[in-house]
DNA sequence: CGCGGTTTGTTCTCCCGTTCACAAACTCCT
DNA sequence: AGGAGTTTGTGAACGGGAGAACAAACCGCG
């Protein structure tokens, strides 16, 4: 059952007696927190038109996804609808604006200030939702002093100073795939805990330091691969050769076909 | 011969559409799916370095996964390793790319070109991989015109006849969040059958279409959870557990505690 | 004050994905 | 040729998430 925060389940004693070994909390699951954001999102867009209270059904079709999943989702971070009438708003926002952290200030610093870079030092989406860009790092000397969104680019080489005078735990690596490994390793020596990766490589970090990761080509390739699935699966179609680029693999035309 | 996949059983296949899984499609499973964008790069990256043959620990390695994950992953596809030796770098790396779609070409699609739009029409990593970039498109008369990677910005009006003169399949939308869903019909209307939308919306599609989203501050605060529960964890920090951080409001979370 | 209507929170079941473990298959060495 | 050593491919156990269904709780009204 994952005991809620203020669990005060008939059954206590027990369990969570264990020491430090344990790893990983038992707190929300991942894949709900994953959707959270998105319920803040669609409640911040219901906030903006007025609404004041909405149901489970509304919201859900607000953030698209199930009703059911949408309750379930909450149930992790307590009761905090009415039955009978649904969430407040306001309230609701606010617990899940708390349970994420964005209700705190988290100073972010992004390396690599290419066109990437630059798109995400100008992004509003970050500003508005807790997270302040303190500096902008580049190796490229070409490029360090100019101005992007009214903060300079700084040498890479004070990357460790930055972080520590800014309290950064948060670092996005917008860099070439080469760089990537080594501006990682620079980030957590210097204390950054937590890292979003847009250079297209596998990063490998100590334990307690959490990577996520953002691939603008592999979204592409799995809608290519459903893309030709459906061209496959639909006759009507033209485009789209049933018989593959030959020339290469020889078995490899035989076990395909899907008989 | 151990009866390879023939697990193939007929399907009805269709495209899966819209956030929920659908579980039709018999073949391969979505997350590995997600996965195969992976392994082609490893696999490139070793043959870059005149590796010519690996086994799956190395392959795994590379690409930051389970060996035995792997190793299963591969299998949906086929049996492309030789037991007691490994894989043929070039060869899997090629089954792999014919399985995704990478061998063929696909011709794209970018609706909206601010600062992020900008950064994906530039992105090499999408022509290395057979998306080829056709047309740019923006709303706003003061950007069309202007060549950004070799090609002009397109008034959106053009869309239609865009994307069936070039056969259109993919559609990126970089958009503000209110533009995003009229762009997507029209999108769809003109025959786009997969969207990738990096704007902050929910989109809504008719079945047989396809979306992926990105949605960059949402990564964000996924880490800023994690980050908030380190912290909270961590009995070096200021926080002691079981007391939420700092200044953040009573809340009522006690007062709330339901009954 | 009770009753009907409404909506939440939760339980239960099913399914997908991950991981383990091992037989099958291949190479190399004697 | 045969055996030892590797490595793949896969059957099976396991854990977690998705969805349906339902009891509990709340409101409004007569």
């Amino acid at each position: 059952m994952t005991t809620p925060r203020n669990a005060r389940t008939a059954a206590p004693a027990v369990g969570a007696a264990e020491p430090s070994a344990k790893p990983v909390e038992r707190g929300i699951p991942e894949a709900t927190v994953a959707r959270l954001p998105v319920y803040l999102r669609a409640l911040t867009g219901l906030s903006d038109t007025g609404v004041d209270t909405c149901s489970s059904e509304e919201l859900a079709a607000a953030a698209g996804v199930n009703s059911a999943k949408l309750r379930k989702d909450l149930s992790y971070l307590g009761s905090y609808g009415t039955r009978g009438v649904g969430y407040d708003v306001e309230y609701l926002r606010y617990q899940i604006a708390r349970e994420i952290g964005v209700t705190q200030d988290w100073p972010v610093v992004i390396v690599g200030i290419g066109n990437l870079g630059h798109a995400l030092a100008n992004y509003s989406g970050f500003s508005s939702r807790g997270f302040r860009i303190v500096a902008l790092l580049d190796a490229d000397p070409r490029r360090q002093g100019e101005d992007v969104g009214g903060l300079g680019i700084r040498p890479f080489e004070e990357i460790e100073r930055l972080v520590e005078e800014h309290h950064v735990a948060i670092g996005v690596i917008a860099t070439p795939a080469v760089a990537a490994q080594h501006v990682c390793d620079r980030l957590v020596a210097a204390g950054v805990t937590s890292i979003l990766n847009f250079a297209p490589a596998v990063l490998t970090v100590p334990h307690g330091v959490d990577v996520r990761k953002v691939d603008l080509s592999i979204e592409l390739q799995i809608l290519a691969y459903h893309e030709q699935r459906k061209a496959l699966a639909d006759p009507g179609s033209d485009a789209v050769p049933d018989a593959l680029p030959s020339g290469l693999a020889p078995l490899a035309a035989d076990g395909v076909v899907s008989r």
